[in-house]
DNA sequence: CTAATACATGAGCACATGTTCACATAAAGA
DNA sequence: TCTTTATGTGAACATGTGCTCATGTATTAG
């Protein structure tokens, strides 16, 4: 009986069988990671990062987003439920209008942190 | 003739136009926020980040990580290159083994300024 | 040279994702 | 009440993504 990957893994006994005991202790928990994971997948989309950046200047009504990234309010609407469900924006509904804002201001925080990663290697395109 | 998406966008005029016109300058250009969401993108899969965080432990071979994370050598292989294109991380070669480890530093911070913002909110799950 | 091995890669496939479209819902005005 | 309007949402669809499988390439050993 082989065991699970027996024809892809590497056929050496286990090429640095110290290297791959010291680090497996020290990786985060998978139930820590995937949650981490999560969050930048949210990021990820250009248009959810477009939203949280134009909801750091002011909060905005569905309307004013969908203007503003000239794109279909359900589209902006999708994305929202999207941003609601990970918490990063909160809502407050006045009549008919819902303004979204921010959940917290680590977001931008986060953004800041990423453009200073990119503007210090070789620039993307 | 109407406007491209006058069925979707609001009926009214523009319901905070103030805002919009105060928002729109202020917004990244999309030649940043592009790479930008590109680069969240690339952190926001389970496998690739972890990939990172053991390559913050110590530089690995193919096959040391895919047997720390029990994943076949081409799957890791093939995200290995996503990373590579990214300049996430770089590699070595020495006779038939290659060596990666992390382009820089700044991964593990932006990781670590992840989970702080998870740790703060009612935990994901 | 031949075989073995570490790694890379293209094709294929199942599944996830983002948008549109049509329609539902809720609030305000006539 | 009936209409209008701001927003939410399910279904459908096209596209993207991550893995497997098969195979290619490079390096080393014999």
């Amino acid at each position: 009986m082989m065991s699970v990957n027996d024809n892809q893994i590497c056929k050496t006994v286990l090429i640095h069988e110290d290297i791959v005991n010291k680090v497996r202790p020290l990786l985060t928990a998978s139930e820590i990671l995937s949650p981490l994971s999560e969050f930048f997948r949210i990021l990820g989309d250009p248009t959810r990062l477009k939203i949280l950046q134009a909801l750091h200047v002011s909060e905005m009504c569905v309307c004013d987003l969908a203007f503003l990234m000239k794109m279909s309010q359900s589209a902006i609407s999708h994305q929202l439920r999207v941003l609601r469900q990970a918490n990063l924006v909160k809502y407050r509904k006045e009549g008919k209008i819902v303004y979204y804002s921010l959940h917290d201001n680590h977001i931008k925080s986060m953004m800041d942190f990423g453009l200073e990663h990119i503007n210090e290697k070789q620039i993307i395109r």
